[in-house]
DNA sequence: GTCGTAGGCGTACCTCGTACACCTAACGGA
DNA sequence: TCCGTTAGGTGTACGAGGTACGCCTACGAC
């Protein structure tokens, strides 16, 4: 066995991960994690078949960071909160991370960690399969569709100019992005999920 | 005022859209697209400024086909979940364009309009500002999520086989996952979309 | 008919992902 | 101690895609 391996795959994902962060996602090329590792661009290959496997470490490296762990008797709804919070966190402090997620969250193992969690908080909470399966999607489809709306600039950010310019022809549209302004994006993120958790049900 | 267009930018966009539908989001490309319309490369910038432009007229053809039109009298949640279905069923019919929905959907029109009516519902049924602002986020973020779950293959497609080596690792991912499969997309979009409904209150 | 403007096009360049062939470092065995 | 094997590391090059640039040309107004 020659020619030990000089790098891990946490250290490769690290790297593009740390590129990702100061570069966004067009930075993210095979050739700047290549220079971040201070090696050639084919180098890479040795360790993943093709840039996607390299995104899935990426989001592997991120999402496994989420603690799993919860307080004994804590109400579900209050147990799926802390999960959804804390995988929010996680990938909130990497906004970039989000497009790929979309991607890979199949094929990550701390993706399906995650849900495997949020799954046993649900099968305790008494929901059936069928319920589970659609709570389960419902509030991993609000968790997606907050963090991608969260990260592609808030209407609130560059809104203010071009909202004015819309009151004439969507009046409540430019009403509302005047009152997101004062809203936070931690504030906007819990709403929504208060309103998914509250929808929930062992028997719907 | 020599040499008239030849071309109208809603012809530009059925090319484009065209050109997704048999090809996929990978075969969207300008060449594909002037290809389509018997025409060079280059000669698509006398319309658009860049490809992303393009991507912006396809997004708005599928959404602003959506009907705004509302039945009198109807309760609130049901007007939501009828302009949710319509918009729900126009992407739908085209599924390569829902990547590009995230990126365009503050810039299209047809987007615009669809979430003023959803205002409109939201402030007709007593929602204040802020609650406003909250339920439409919330409400987008679930359609959003959802029409991306949808998109990238449903965990039952390729799942089964999958699945079959996770149920040791992550048991309730694999359970959930047998339980999926009986379960239509229709099924699942609905059930949630029920969840968040129900979860909405104009008071919170 | 002529002229100016804008539509249409060919070429070429840059960036990316990655196939391929080569060099070389390191370890096991002799 | 030396050597052969094997896998790590690299340089080069190709094809795809977006698009800047400059030329040619069709068309409508006068």
């Amino acid at each position: 066995m020659p020619r030990p391996r000089s790098l891990t795959p946490a250290a490769l994902a690290a790297a593009a991960l740390a590129v990702l962060d100061r570069e966004g996602l067009p930075g993210l090329t095979m050739r700047s994690v290549a220079t971040e590792l201070h090696m050639s661009t084919m180098a890479l290959y040795r360790y993943v078949p093709d840039r996607s496997a390299l995104e899935r470490l990426v989001v592997d490296l991120v999402v496994s960071g989420t603690d799993l762990g919860l307080p004994a008797g804590l109400p579900w709804r209050e147990q799926l909160a802390v999960l959804t919070g804390r995988i929010r966190t996680q990938i909130g402090a990497h906004p970039a991370v989000v497009p790929l997620l979309l991607s890979h969250r199949h094929t990550s193992p701390g993706t399906l960690a995650w849900g495997d969690a949020v799954l046993a908080v649900l099968a305790g909470a008494g929901f059936g399969a069928r319920a589970r399966v659609i709570a389960f999607r419902a509030l991993l489809a609000y968790l997606l569709g907050a963090l991608q709306a969260g990260h592609l600039g808030p209407l609130s950010g560059s809104g203010t100019g071009v909202m004015a310019g819309l009151s004439g022809t969507y009046p409540h549209l430019a009403a509302t992005a005047r009152a997101a302004q004062a809203i936070t994006a931690g504030e906007e993120f819990d709403g929504g999920l208060a309103i998914v958790l509250r929808g929930l049900s062992p028997d719907s």
